[in-house]
DNA sequence: GCGACAG
DNA sequence: ATCTTGTCGC
């Protein structure tokens, strides 16, 4: 289901840049998920096939998490620019996968056309799960542009080339602003959107924090439930 | 050859 | 991804 090697991922890369799709628009009251993978801590470098990892996927509809899903498995590999998906794809699509309510949209901690063969992780997962997905990440893989104004919602174009592959926005005023990545049956112009709709006080949208925070609460060993009761409070 | 390089 | 250290703001 998931490639193992460089030459698989690069071969399914190469086509999925190049595949059409019927973009996806949210309509009425859409739910959006979140997805999100951490690896041990106290460990520099590029990690290892096997490496232990937690991930984490939540749904979330208007101001609430609707359902999760957290999962413990192995990284697939080593961190390499290009082919992230070689190391967290496989944990991403169970956590994913295994929620009661399939989301409408999801959100993916990676690129999707800012890559060498227009097709990052956020859209790969999204083709393979048969979601519309957008990517939020805190730097460009190969994209260039200047940085956006200091206000919130302010944005500004990364280009490869002179084709806009994704941009920068200001989620929150005087801060570091995050990169929205069209992916998955989704434009440029929803994935800004759904980023600034979903982020209110922090940097990160909320289903990606959820996501985040859930994984990390899991990896130091706190109980479900404990941190279901986390996100009620941090909701409220 | 050297540096850069989503997470 | 993860760590460090310091700083600013509520």
């Amino acid at each position: 289901m998931w490639p193992e090697t460089k030459q698989e991922l690069v071969a399914i890369q190469n086509r999925l840049g190049r595949a059409a799709f019927t973009e996806w628009l949210p309509a009425g009251e859409y739910t959006i998920g979140g997805c999100f993978v951490c690896f041990e801590r106290f460990k520099s470098g590029t990690g290892d096939k096997g490496d232990p990892g937690w991930a984490a996927a939540v749904v979330m509809r208007e101001n609430a998490v609707i359902d999760y899903r957290i999962v413990r498995g192995q990284a697939g590999g080593p961190y390499q620019p290009g082919l992230l998906a070689l190391r967290e794809a496989r944990l991403l699509f169970d956590a994913v996968s295994g929620l009661a309510r399939t989301p409408d949209v999801l959100m993916v901690n990676a690129t999707g056309r800012d890559h060498p063969r227009r097709a990052g992780m956020a859209l790969h997962i999204g083709a393979v799960l048969d979601i519309p997905t957008i990517g939020v990440t805190r730097r460009p893989l190969v994209a260039l542009g200047e940085q956006p104004g200091m206000q919130r919602g302010t944005t500004a174009p990364l280009r490869i080339k002179d084709e806009v592959v994704a941009a920068w926005v200001r989620t929150r005023a005087n801060a570091h602003p995050v990169i929205a990545h069209p992916a998955w049956r989704t434009s440029l112009d929803t994935a800004v959107n759904l980023v600034l709709t979903w982020s209110w006080d922090s940097l990160t949208p909320e289903p990606l924090r959820m996501a985040r925070m859930l994984a990390r609460k899991t990896r130091a060993g706190i109980d479900l439930n404990q941190a279901s009761y986390a996100i009620l409070n941090n909701l409220d």
